[in-house]
Order: C-alpha cells, then structure tokens, then sequence
DNA sequence: AATTATTTTTAGATTTACCTAAAAATATAA
DNA sequence: TTATATTTTTAGGTAAATCTAAAAATAATT
C-alpha cells in the first residue's frame, strides 16, 4: 500500500510519462510544487518499492506495478470528477482540487460502486478518458482544434488545460463538451481563430485554440 | 487548518466528553490506538491551537472552537455514510471504515452539496443524529432496548454500537432501524430478552439488548 | 577540448507524529 | 497516613517527508 504522497508522485510520473518518457528529477519537483532534493529522496523510496526504474542522473520510468497504481489513482480522480459534476451540480471548473483529495480514499468496493453509480462513464468532465477497473482506456482520437482547417467541422470532446480561469473562459464563451463548430477564419496577425458554433461568430485566441480538443468530421 | 491526525483526536474527544465530561489522556490514548505519551504530545498542541482546555494531570475538555471543529467532523462522518448506504448500496455494517476516511475531505461548498444531494438526512444509517451546517442536531431521545419492560411496544431507531459484528447479526435477526417490536419476557436466567417483531418471537441476549437503540410508544 | 550552464545528488537540518523508559503526580488501599 | 497502584508527564529518539547549501555529474557553448 503507496502512502497519499507516494500516490501523487506516481500520478505526476504518469501524467509526465506520456509525453517525454523518461521522466524527469526537475519535472516532477515543479509539478508536485516541491525541491529536486525532495524528488531525488522520494524517487529512491520508489525505485526501492518497485514502482520505477531509476538510474542516477537519467530519471525514472514506471514499472508494470508503478503504472498500474497509477492508473488506479487517475481512474479515481476522474471518476470522482464525474460524481460531483453530475450529482452533486459542481462547474467543471471546481472540481478538481476535491478530486486530488478524493483520489486517495482507499477502498476498491467504493469505486466500483461509484462506478456503476455514475453509469460506468467513458470520460470525465474535462473529456479525459476514464480506465476500466482493469486499467484499460477506450481508445480516444482527437484533434486540436488549432490544427483544424478553414471549412473543417468538429465537435468539442475535451480540454488539455485545467485551470479554472480556462475552464471558466471556455463556459462563457459557448465552448462546453458536445458543442458542434466549424473554423470560418484564421486571422493572420495574430493566428487567433474564427469559429462558427451555435449559429454565432466567434474568435478565439490562439492560446485558447491549442487548448480545446475536438473530433473532426473532416471538411464539410 | 487542521490535520488529519488533529481532526481524528478531536473527533474522539468529542464522542468520550459526551460521556464523562473531563476526558483523561488514557481513554483518548485507547481511542486512539496510541500511547499515552503520544496522546499528551497532541493535547499540548491542540491546547495552544485554542481546540482544548487543558489542565496537567487533569484532562482537557473541548473549547467552542474544538467543538465546532468536532461537530463539523461527525457531520461529514454521518453524510458519508448516508450516501454510502442510500446511493452505493453498502450495507449498514460497511461504512464505518471508508467514512473514517471520508470525512476529512476538505470542501464545505462539497459537504452541503452532498447533503443536498441526500435530502438532508437527520439521522446516519446506525440512527446516529446528523448535525446540520449550522452544528445543531434535531433533540433525539431514546430508551434501550434493555431498559423496556415486559408488554412494552417500541421502534429501533438507533444502535450504540458499531461493529460489523453486532450489525451482521441484528441484520439476521431482522432487527434493523424502523421495525416495530414488543417485549414478550424477560428471561430471569441470563437476563436475555424475548422480543415479538413481525409476528415472530425472537430471543436475544441481555448484551445485544443493551446496544439496540428504541423509541418506546409506551405499554400496548 | 575547455569553459560555462544546467541538472541532479548528497549532506545535514527541520517538522510532525510517533515511540520507550523513567520520573512525577494523583488516586486508592492498607 | 503511609504504602501501593494508576495515571500522566517528561526526556530522549525514530521515521517520513520536507528543506537549504554545497558537491558532483551531465549537457550546452565557445
Ligand atoms: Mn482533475
Ligand atoms: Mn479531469
Ligand atoms: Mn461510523
Ligand atoms: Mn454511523
């Protein structure tokens, strides 16, 4: 049994996984909000657990064992994310730190029924994939809506930043999960977007664009 | 902000003062299970926290911060339970020990969400009261079973004991909140008890009798 | 290849929540 | 009212997770 920080640093390994591979000691120190000297120490504790690989100087990567903890953690995250979105009315924006929190409750009987509760849901409310109770995420595709063409449809399946203030921005503009869009123009200047959806013009700042996620249905 | 650990302590001299008033290191140490040293250690703190009165050699007792603190934290307890038990379908003897982890979710808007989300229940699945935000419970009276006498009728409403043990058995017994019940005789022996509930007779020991929590309606 | 910069690790402290063993205070019994 | 037993506190230490400062390794530049 992984200690709460234990289980956050295999979460940030994972999470930081997916995009560099080796992962590593300066990376993890920022996300956790901690010292390298902190991260080298726990890294150690880790390797010796069997949760990663680790040689001095070049990172860590994580074992069979230290992914599939990991997993676990992030199923839990998402599937409480889920929970106070459609049961309990939270905003998108407001349910992440409750979930950091939730995500550490150990019980495998809790998640399962929780699970089942919510209707076994395939992503939570930020459109990230949720693992099975096996660990195995449906196979997701997807575009972001910056690299999407003048003329190309869509629709928003997910968001690849967090924030609140983001998250919050994305509301007010019309821009929540399932809404359908079309690219009408890419500004020159500044690389900003156009985007037809729900019948209106809007624009979107480049910033923004990188950050939505879509399913492309190709030109139309 | 309180930690885990101070929150637990809190906890658990809230429930020994609703006894015995003054509430000596020893019993909380038991509570606990920790040493009395440790237990002396964590008295210190909470007193210069403002969270208890302290005396050396005499106990301590809950200031009004410490109780609002205490009562906050029984009242998340009892919610989580609720929620287990009315949504996941646990059954009354296994929540305890997920709501011991539960209620030291930190989220007020997340608590009054999830009381909301439940109809603001006045009483926990072991008929326990639920305090409302404002740390007032509803006055609950009961007399134990034990104490009822011969021809008396009543409703169990409440246990005042927890373990999965003593539940699983009073599930067996069919003895669960709400059912109807009439003292039938009282064996001189063994001081165990016959109970008439839902037309059969059932015989049951003085120990069980004492823990079984009853609204009396008075002699039929 | 040598210098400089960056990253990572070690060494040594700190804080929190524990512990054991021994001393001190209080309560109980003779 | 001594003597004995119980309770509580102090003293000193450990383990987990942090920290700062300095040393060592690796990477990037001249
Ligand atoms: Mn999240
Ligand atoms: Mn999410
Ligand atoms: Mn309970
Ligand atoms: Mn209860």
């Amino acid at each position: 049994m992984q200690s709460f920080t234990e289980e956050n640093y295999l979460k940030i390994i994972y999470h930081l996984a997916e995009k560099t591979g080796n992962v590593q000691t300066n990376a993890i120190a920022e996300q956790m909000q901690t010292k390298p000297a902190s991260v080298t120490d726990m890294i150690k504790k880790l390797a010796e657990k069997g949760f990663v690989d680790y040689i001095k100087y070049q990172g860590v990567t994580l074992t069979e064992k230290g992914k599939n903890a990991a997993i676990e953690i992030v199923r839990k995250h998402r599937l409480w994310e889920v929970f106070l979105v459609d049961k309990l009315n939270f905003k998108w924006d407001e349910v992440h730190d409750v979930a950091e929190e939730l995500e550490h409750i150990k019980s495998t009987a809790l998640i399962e029924r929780l699970d089942e509760f919510l209707g076994f849901p395939k992503s939570d409310p930020h459109g990230d994939p949720i693992p099975d109770k096996n660990g195995r995420f449906a196979i997701t595709q997807f575009i972001k809506l910056i690299d999407l063409k003048v003329g190309d449809q869509g629709t928003i399946t997910g968001v690849s930043q967090h924030s609140s203030a983001f998250l919050k921005h994305l509301e007010k503009l019309g821009l929540t999960l399932g809404k359908q869009i079309e690219i009408s123009d890419v500004t020159d200047f500044d690389g900003s977007v156009e985007i037809l959806i729900a019948g209106k013009q809007i624009n979107i700042s480049r910033e923004v664009a990188k950050h939505i996620l879509t399913s492309s249905n190709g030109k139309n």
